[in-house]
DNA sequence: TTCCGATAGTGGGGTCGCAAT
DNA sequence: ATTGCGACCC
DNA sequence: CACTATCGGAA
């Protein structure tokens, strides 16, 4: 019976059970790199899991709730992946991961593509291979590897990158053959993504929190097709306490629209000059 | 010296689940 | 039955 | 996820 008190006690005072495992994290890309030192992978818009050999768990550590049959063939090694659905998916694939009593209809067509082996030994290339031989051993339809390729030249990527945008896919992955397994936010791993530029007219305020308490917080913006969203980031603290006007158009950069047409990951950019 | 990585702290869209209405 | 909100994912 | 603002140590 003290255990029941003991749960009951976690869920209260929060994330007790749930301790963020320390994850390779990416960068931003930029040009003057070499690509021959890195792997490139497509970026699979889901959600990152980490398997521990018993069960997935997400970045923050905590329990994702998959179906027995889902995990019962997955090795009792620690694999590191992307839960997903298929590109444009990740709202669908969203409702099937939170739900905390699983649906085996929606979570048949969920795979958990695994791009990282945490516990091995060499470089990244050879981990990959690793990855390879243990899929094909699993030899479970929802354990897949992420497909690892090179590119020749940067023009190459850039074309890879748009042929996997025009599919609407999120954008690559590079990460470098050399390097042993680590974790933390370095150039070991970086990301690219296509940057999308978009005005909208300000229309109103919304007031900031905390340390913006007294300032903006956040803008309400109106597109020209007349779709109405918050902006409330890539602003400095001096643009919070004096913010473009009321009736002022504004550059964001996005990255995608939701179903709704809003924009997903929107920044502020700069104010548009008036013409 | 400059720059990088780690933290802390703001903000968004969308989803689920629970409390309040 | 509907709405609002926190806690998560991104 | 996006970002800004700090800070200490690596480069």
């Amino acid at each position: 019976m003290q255990w029941v008190l003991l749960w009951c006690l976690c869920l209260l005072a929060g994330p007790c059970l749930a301790q963020a495992p320390s994850i390779l994290l990416a960068q931003i890309y930029h040009d003057g790199i070499d690509v021959n030192d890195y792997l490139v992978s497509e970026k699979l818009d889901g959600i990152r899991a980490i398997w521990d050999g018993q069960q997935l768990v997400t970045r923050q550590g905590n329990p994702v709730h998959a179906p027995p049959w889902f995990t019962q063939h997955f090795p009792k090694q620690a694999l590191d992946g992307e839960l997903w659905l298929g590109r444009g998916q990740f709202e669908r694939l969203s409702s099937t991961v939170r739900q905390s009593q699983p649906v085996d209809r929606e979570w048949q067509k969920v795979s958990y593509y695994v791009f990282e082996l945490p516990d091995a030994a060499g470089d990244f290339s050879q981990r990959a291979q690793q990855i390879h031989q243990l899929v094909i051993h699993a030899n479970t339809p929802y354990l897949k590897r992420l497909p690892q390729f090179h590119v020749a030249d940067v023009s190459t990527l850039k074309r890879t990158l748009a042929a996997v945008v025009a599919k609407h896919g999120e954008g690559l992955m590079l990460h470098r053959a050399d390097a042993p397994y680590l974790t933390g936010r370095s150039q070991v791993l970086l990301k690219l993504k296509p940057q999308l530029d978009a005005e909208a007219k300000v229309v109103g305020y919304l007031a900031g929190k905390g340390k913006y308490q007294g300032k903006m917080g956040a803008l309400l913006l109106e597109t020209p097709a007349g779709i109405r969203f918050k902006l409330g980031t890539g602003f400095s603290d001096a643009d919070r306490a004096h913010p473009p006007a009321i009736g002022s158009q504004v550059t964001y950069t996005y990255r995608d629209l939701t179903r709704l047409g809003k924009p997903k990951f929107a920044s502020f950019l700069r104010v548009r000059p008036p013409e």
